[in-house]
DNA sequence: ATCGCCTCCTGCGCGC
DNA sequence: TGCGCGCAGGAGGCGA
């Protein structure tokens, strides 16, 4: 399941292969994603070099010299560079086709991914203009999650998962953080402290970084299949831990769902 | 504005 | 061994 970690790793692992590369041509050989991927996309990239490469949240976005298209990998999508001739596996839907004999090549069993055309002004698409801050910018401080946090009754698990609130906090290391900082997932964000704040900052920044630092194997796993990462998952704390003791007291991790989503806490270090 | 639930889809793991 | 069922998950959208 790509987490941020996991689109970032792909973003650096595919960067040095198109940025400056023409698209020859894609080819889509599925086009019923999340959304459907335009009509008038291929004729809109084919021909066009890639000018660069960013991520914003968990989108990676392709600029070319007319506008932009993004990917969104979804819960189950990888993005790999393969020969063009490679094989064609179970679910490869879209190609992106370079002239070196090389093609980017979308993997996305579960279709939860998007292929989306976004015109000249990326940043003002309804998907990418509301988005809160990047972790890793100054502007996700302590200061910040407070003061988004002040009346807020939704739990701080929900709360720190909002992509309108910080982006990348994905469900692995929401529970993760929250573990790091010793706050229980189910408190009301708004009886969060600022000091609480303090520690849950420092902690998605620093499991987030880790689990970059890992990138590499992370990747290797996760573009295997679409199953757990593959070396951050022996360093979960708390995450599918249910029933097995606390890594820093021995108590047995509790499981619960918040918001349709799995839960885990230690009920004595997580106050 | 905020909150909580629903939905998309496929693969997997479980129980029988 | 095979079958069927339920679950998992990112995140937009909707109704209350």
């Amino acid at each position: 399941m790509p987490e941020l970690p996991e689109v970032e790793t792909t973003k650096r692992g595919i960067e040095s292969h198109v940025v400056g590369k023409k698209i020859a041509q894609v080819i889509i050989r599925e086009s019923r994603f999340r959304w459907p991927i335009s009509r008038g996309f291929k004729q809109k990239v084919d021909g066009h070099i890639i000018r660069s490469i960013a991520r914003r949240a968990k989108y990676i976005l392709f600029e070319l010299d007319h506008g932009y298209f993004m990917i969104h990998l979804g819960m189950s999508g990888s993005l790999r560079i393969v020969e063009s001739k490679t094989i064609l596996k179970k679910h490869d839907h879209v190609d992106f086709q370079l002239p070196t004999g090389k093609c980017l090549r979308f993997n996305d069993p579960r279709r939860f991914g998007s292929v989306l055309w976004l015109g000249k002004h990326p940043m003002k698409h309804a998907l990418l203009n509301k988005l809160g801050p990047e972790p890793f910018a100054k502007e996700f401080s302590a200061e910040y999650l407070f003061l988004r946090a002040r009346k807020r009754k939704v739990a701080i698990k929900n709360f720190i998962m909002d992509n309108h609130i910080v982006v990348g906090a994905g469900n692995i290391y929401a529970n993760e953080a929250l573990f790091i900082s010793g706050i229980r997932p189910t408190r009301p964000a708004g009886k969060v402290t600022k000091t609480e704040c303090e520690r849950l900052v420092a902690a998605i920044i620093a499991v987030l970084k880790a689990s970059i630092e890992m990138g590499g194997t992370t990747l290797k796993d996760f573009v295997g299949g679409d199953g757990k990462p593959g070396y951050f998952q022996q360093t979960l704390r708390v995450y599918d831990r249910e029933q097995q003791p606390c890594k820093k007291c021995g108590t047995l991790i509790k499981a619960l769902r918040i918001g349709q989503r799995s839960t885990y806490y230690c009920p004595n270090c997580q106050k």
